[in-house]
DNA sequence: TATAACACTTTGATTATCGAAGTGAAGTGT
DNA sequence: ACACTTCACTTCGATAATCAAAGTGTTATA
């Protein structure tokens, strides 16, 4: 697991302690963007994490307070994870770093209607994506996507 | 120096591809908030970054085309470190990662202005922040620092 | 009741991080 | 002009994180 020694008392040194690595953040993303629940899903994301390293990013996300654990009442060998409170004010800021990554990836490859909510309101996009994670949906799937909220495709 | 093998064309793994790590938006925001621009400044960070990790960081950082590096006219021996118009566009990630430490560290330290600064409207904070940084001054420092243009306090 | 699915663990090799000490070029004081 | 300091790094060796592959135990399914 990652050094988490409380370095300084920066607000900004404060959350690159608990997202300062390459997995952490992509593991949000595939909650908050494509509605991933579990361990499975978690493990064929497109960049390919190993069950290890997802093991102790899951664990240091929960003892972090970003995500929730509970085990799936319908088949007990699945947890379901969640965004807690806190973990929904990650929000903008991996909305931003896909803005970024939108603008200056040489060939940035998402789903044509993530570049259309580039259009739409900033503060606007953000409040749909939060109540559609609040809801269960996520940026692009559920029936409270943000897709379908800005009227933009599909969303299945 | 880190793996950076594009995993994905995802535009977020793009981003954490250049920021996922510790250090590297500690410098952008040492540069940024502080107006931080020599090997030495940065050296003593309030984290206490080792002189092979931030030389590293620095060449990853100009490598990736967020900052740029030249000598110093006045003194030989030092180099300017400076964003590209391309680092100017991390400026909003590092102010949503402090918003969510503001909101979110147990004892978070930072200026009191910085906290002021919260209650104003976050496009406007950020277009002054980037207007800073562009004329050579910073959040906090020089000028024509955020600070200033927004009354806050004093901003050497 | 056998087999498969699921959520991890374990393992051992590769790679990154760390602090301490060292290097060479450029500036400063006398 | 010569010693001394400052500056921006490098080098080094130890510690820690990362990785892919294989294994474990529990719960579902045929």
């Amino acid at each position: 697991m990652k050094r988490e020694e409380n370095k300084s008392r920066c607000p900004i040194n404060f959350t690159v302690e608990i997202f300062g690595d390459i997995w952490s953040l992509l593991i949000i993303r595939d909650m908050i963007a494509l509605g991933k629940k579990t361990y499975g899903e978690f493990l064929d994301s497109a960049e390919r994490i190993g069950p290890s390293v997802l093991a102790d990013r899951l664990a240091h996300l929960e003892r972090k307070g970003i995500i929730a654990k509970r085990t799936d009442e319908a088949d007990k060998r699945k947890f379901i994870y969640s965004l807690t409170e806190k973990g929904l004010d990650v929000i903008p800021i991996v909305y931003e770093s896909a803005v970024f990554g939108s603008r200056h990836s040489p060939d940035p490859d998402a789903p044509d209607v993530w570049f259309e909510s580039l259009k739409h309101d900033k503060e606007k996009v953000l409040k749909l994506w939060r109540e559609a994670v609040v809801s269960g949906s996520s940026f692009f799937n559920g029936p409270d996507s943000v897709v379908r909220k800005l009227n933009l495709a599909s969303g299945d």
